[in-house]
RNA sequence: CGGGGUGUAGCACAGUUGGUAGCGCGCUACGUUCGGGACGUAGAGGUCGGAUGUUCGAGUCAUCUCACCCCGACCA
């Protein structure tokens, strides 16, 4: 049944949001392109939340909350961010609603228009920076590490299930530094933060480089970004950090006195990732059977299904189960016993796979009578039978090799859906089938413009770690120092 | 905001020239089943997205409107 819902040949996008209705992670809500997240994919959320927020707290980071809404005075203070962000955003005009003269309902009070309107946040620069002002006096208080972990809302015109929603949940790091360098190196350090989490939680390979200045943040004056390659050759911007230069301190007028005495203006930086990983999750390992999760950011890592026929083999079997559990439980490993007795096991199997548990356990009278159990992994789909004995060193290992495994089939992947090109015709034919392009370009946005209105494609990014090497641009043939990636992306 | 498509039971859909609201899955009860999405029998469940109009009569025709999906523009 689900292969005939999930057929990725047909149309990739229904695919994916199928998968997302039938593995029950989220579906839209009432509100114009809003989610909901559902409690399974929100128990995902969490465990991303969860290492994300200790990789931030061990490089030094604290948590603080700012308010949702912004006046919008704030917005008016940095030119090119109002460029950036007025155009898509929500605004509260009034405070009051009241019954309506017919009685069928109630209206917007016309009395209680707010004197300045409020904007729901888009991302939280100006009221963060308008704050930090108060903060800020000398080189003592610097620097500043926050984090905020939020909603924000911004009204796109086209939404997408978990990659563009109009309100989505994510986390937003604000911070101030004293110096220039001080700040790159925070930008690029929480950069590598993300990839490091992109690779090592999410099983997804990702290439860190800097935005062109076309794609780069409204308002930054270096954006560096993590971009994956999904299963459909189309690539996701998964998360970005911004060097803020001291656009934010000049339009804010936030000053520190340094050690010399000397007023100067603050350095800043910013960087965020959203519940789009989970698109990223889903997108980068799903197969016609579901969701695969890595083990790291499965909510449940093994489920266990008795065999059973009848009352007095069920409770035997789960007897069995409740002993593996236990010794499971002792190494970390989290475990789900299925003993609902209102459906088939076959139909367990199946909704377990689709909600992409690592590792699933099948216990029945056989394996109850010869101390085993059926062991089935997620990511290969391949079956075998162990002993009870010794099954959670078993396990254990088991569940780093699926976590491997995961990263090691997406890098492949990428790097098979990954070529070197020169001829912009053969671009022109090749992007056709998706895939990652490392192209000379001669840096001019006339000539990114051009790519772009030609095939679609945009610079996803300037890789950090690219080799130097001469060469030309595959369009207009001018002189180029390095490669850069062309990529068609959500 | 432009082009295309879809709104009918919880889900997925059918519904002919306008004439009593339908199928499958799911749900409830009972029975048989149970090592890869079981089967039988009996049931429950709908102001056909909304409004207005045409008509003796609208799920069906017309106008307007709302929501969702796809393609653009825009964007994380």
């Amino acid at each position: 049944m689900a292969k005939e819902v999930i057929n990725r040949e047909e149309n990739y996008s229904q695919w994916y949001n199928n998968l997302v209705v039938k593995a029950d992670l989220a579906e839209n809500s009432a509100v114009r392109g809003c989610m909901v997240i559902k409690p399974y994919g929100y128990a995902i959320w969490e465990k991303i939340q969860a290492a994300l927020d200790k990789m931030f707290k061990d490089t030094g980071h604290v948590n603080a909350y700012f308010p949702l809404f912004i006046p919008k005075s704030f917005f008016s203070k940095e030119a090119s961010h109002v460029e950036g962000f007025a155009k898509e955003c929500a605004v509260v005009t009034h405070y009051r609603l009241k019954n309506s003269a017919d009685g069928t309902g109630v209206i917007v009070d016309p009395d209680a228009k707010l004197e300045e309107e409020l904007i729901v946040r888009p991302t939280s620069e100006t009221i963060i920076w308008n704050t930090y002002k108060n903060w800020i006096q000398s080189y003592r208080d610097l620097p500043i590490l926050c984090n905020q972990w939020a909603n924000v809302v911004r009204w796109e015109m086209r939404t997408r299930l978990f990659l563009r929603t109009t309100e989505f949940l994510w986390q937003e790091g604000h911070t101030a530094h004293a110096s220039k360098q001080e700040a790159i190196d925070e930008a690029e350090k929480m950069i590598n933060v993300y990839a490091d989490f992109a690779k090592n939680y999410m099983g997804i390979p990702v290439i860190i480089g800097k935005k062109s200045e076309s794609e780069r943040f409204a308002g930054a004056v270096d954006t560096y970004c993590i971009e994956a390659m999904m299963q459909d050759g189309k690539a996701l911007q998964a998360g970005t950090s911004h060097f803020l230069g001291q656009n934010f301190a000049k339009a804010f007028d936030v000053k520190y006195t340094s050690k010399d005495g000397n007023l100067e203006y603050v350095w800043a930086t910013s960087w965020g990732v959203s519940t789009r990983l989970m698109g990223a999750l889903i997108m980068a390992h799903s197969d016609n059977n579901g969701l695969v999760l890595p083990p790291k950011l499965a909510p449940v890592h093994v489920v266990i299904v008795p065999i059973y026929k009848g009352d007095d083999e069920l409770k035997q079997m789960c007897e069995r189960a409740e002993q593996i559990k236990k010794l499971l439980a002792a190494k970390n490993i989290v475990v789900k016993i299925d003993d609902r007795d209102n459906v088939r096991s076959g139909f367990k199997f199946a909704e377990h796979e689709l909600k992409g548990i690592p590792v699933r356990l099948a216990i029945g009278p056989r394996d109850y009578a010869n101390n085993t159990v059926e062991l089935a992994r997620r990511d290969t789909l391949e079956k075998c039978v162990v002993p009870v004995a010794g099954i959670d060193e078993y396990i254990s290992k088991l569940l780093d090799e699926i976590q491997n495994n995961i990263l090691a089939k997406a890098l492949k992947f990428r790097q098979q859906n990954t070529i070197k090109i020169d001829s912009y015709d053969e671009f022109k034919e090749k992007i056709e089938t998706g895939g990652f392009f490392l192209a000379h370009w001669d840096g001019t946005p006339e000539t990114e413009a051009k790519i772009k209105e030609e095939t679609k494609a945009t610079i996803r990014c300037i890789p950090l770690d690219a080799e130097v090497e001469e060469g030309k641009c595959m369009v207009t043939g001018k002189p180029s120092k390095q490669r850069v990636i062309f990529a068609r992306a959500y």
